[in-house]
DNA sequence: CTGAAAGCGCTTACAG
DNA sequence: CTGAAAGCGCTTACAG
């Protein structure tokens, strides 16, 4: 590959000069621009990125870390959707994601410190669903800019996020349920660990209070997720069957489907016995049998809000500042009897 | 941020012995090793990954380029499924992904041959599916590795590339639809001029031939990937009640959910009067009523293959070479009449 | 085992 | 408008 002064030999000219027509802001006689070109054009030059970058010390690039070993992550709509977001605003304002992998919560802080560590990325998104105060820190430490998705513990209230009213959402859900005579619902989370579970569990019981429904503790379930979670959660909750749910609010759309699962091989019915309401509005909760009802959450639009903060504080060369509260919203199929 | 002669000075060393204890390759006395360690520690520093990439002519990056822009790319499972394939190999052997996004089928080899000519990454996936002879010829030119998901033009030989059987596939499940005794059965490709469609199509002649049936140019249709496509394309093969076909092979599950809902409006039902194939197995297709039949197509297998034949290359300093040809997998459900 | 120097391929402040 | 020089932050062949 040709370099800058391959071309400026060629050109007649010297090197800078060759950097200035490519940087494109510098004022070029258009004659020598045009010996630049050609030259560059005959030696098929392009200007090497990286070098560029060192200098320049930016690398239009933004980076984010995804758990790929976790199962089903790759098969939930979250990730598509994040990128989708992510990459259209990039796209748009001239960036590149710099995406890595990691093994596990613990590792998603490590690779996230490296990229910031290492200067890889004028930026970083960061969705981990488990930050501490400590790890927020330690990201923080670093003066590339950092946008979250997902809440920061409070003490960070300096950190830029973007994220979805999860506990709010879960809320309204439950007092639509109560709206249509429900008493005793279910809440079904995936991982009680995480925050979006955690934020989702605060709504449910905000709203079994507003409507001024007692909550038992054996409706509050966990299915991590997955498909089998949602099942074994059915069976969990239903010991007492006088005091058995008739409705079940799920943290995403796999759980509920277990849940119908569950329900029918117990022989009830959804919705003439039971009501369901799912989470995500996933690409199968329109064809299932019922149609299922789901909390769509838009994950696109938060991602897509959370790159433009970044990119706007990168460009200003400042920290990304403020936050966003984006609305989910319900649709509604057959799962819950109108 | 502190740099190596930052820690140098500290550690009263010179900055290559600085250099040598962090990149790893190097015999340094422990003593040494641990003052700079430790100054390092009180500097906070790590290397600064650009300028190494500069220096050693490495990134320890791949490149690929996503076209974002179009409708329903991040719906299906080909994108998570090539994602998380690329990311395991990534992820095991040390790199990371530089995402590109990309308006459109041009653009795509516009940002393809941008990565390469800018030398931000050591390698690149291309994964467009309408390649001419020119594009290939233009990626090859660059001596960065490159390796193909699908099949090249036939003129170059010499690219690697990793892809599924699309024709040998679809004639088997032509075969198939034959052996239940389908006698008139049509194909719903995507977009024509994409050379998946292309090979598919060319499967389903093969199988047809080979269950020596007639194929009726009214039977081909194209739904362009979308539901919507799909369901118009039954209104389109059933012009003549006499010849409407009994089976249905469509190129995705989408196209196949808007067969079985054009399908189900003219009072049709599947599987008694009329089977349905779809492809890729997405999420959706296990939940249908009925459970659709589908061909499920080894992405995330491509996709891993792949990276691995493109860091193999990188890191023994050729260009990657090989192909292979991974084998789809019929999951029979309820839409053919068994 | 460690130092001094040159180099990776750009950019940009400083002169003129 | 253009040149000459220094610098971005590393690595590594060459000495010793």
């Amino acid at each position: 590959m040709s370099t800058i002064r391959d071309v400026a030999a060629r050109a007649e000219v010297h090197p800078s000069t060759v950097s200035r027509v490519f940087s494109g802001n510098a004022q070029i006689s258009d004659a020598t621009r045009q010996r630049v070109l050609l030259a560059a054009q005959a030696l098929n030059f392009q200007p090497n990125a990286i070098a560029r970058s060192l200098s320049v010390r930016r690398t239009k690039t933004i980076g984010v870390i995804v758990p790929h070993v976790f199962d089903g992550y790759f098969a939930d709509s979250f990730f598509p959707q994040l990128m989708a977001g992510l990459l259209e605003v990039s796209y748009a304002r001239g960036y590149r994601l710099l995406v890595g992998g990691c093994n596990g919560y613990q590792d998603e802080h490590v690779q996230a410190l490296d990229i910031l560590a290492s200067r890889q990325a004028d930026g970083i998104v960061v969705t981990s669903s488990r930050l501490d105060v400590d790890t927020v820190g330690a990201l923080q430490r670093h003066k590339t800019p950092l946008v979250l998705i997902g809440h920061p513990p409070a003490q960070h209230a300096d950190v830029a996020w973007v994220d979805a009213d999860n506990c709010a959402a879960t809320r309204r859900v439950i007092g639509y349920l109560a709206g249509k005579g429900h008493r005793r619902i279910a809440y079904v989370g995936g991982d009680p660990d995480s925050s979006v579970v955690k934020e989702r569990l605060e709504g449910y019981r905000a709203g079994m209070a507003a409507a001024g429904l007692p909550v038992s503790e054996e409706w509050i379930d966990y299915g991590y997720f997955a498909e089998d979670g949602g099942y074994q959660a059915v069976e969990r909750t239903r010991r007492s069957a006088s005091a058995a749910p008739t409705a079940y609010y799920a943290a995403n759309d796999l759980m509920a489907i277990g849940i119908l699962r569950g329900l029918r091989e117990r022989g009830i019915d959804v919705p003439r016995q039971v009501a369901l309401v799912g989470t995500n509005d996933s690409p199968e909760a329109a064809h299932l049998t019922p149609g299922l009802t789901s909390l769509r959450v838009p994950y696109r639009a938060i991602a897509a809000a959370a790159a433009t903060l970044l990119i706007d504080a990168i460009e200003a060369g400042r920290r990304p500042a403020g936050q966003a509260l984006l609305e989910s919203c319900l649709i509604e199929r057959e799962s819950v009897e109108s």
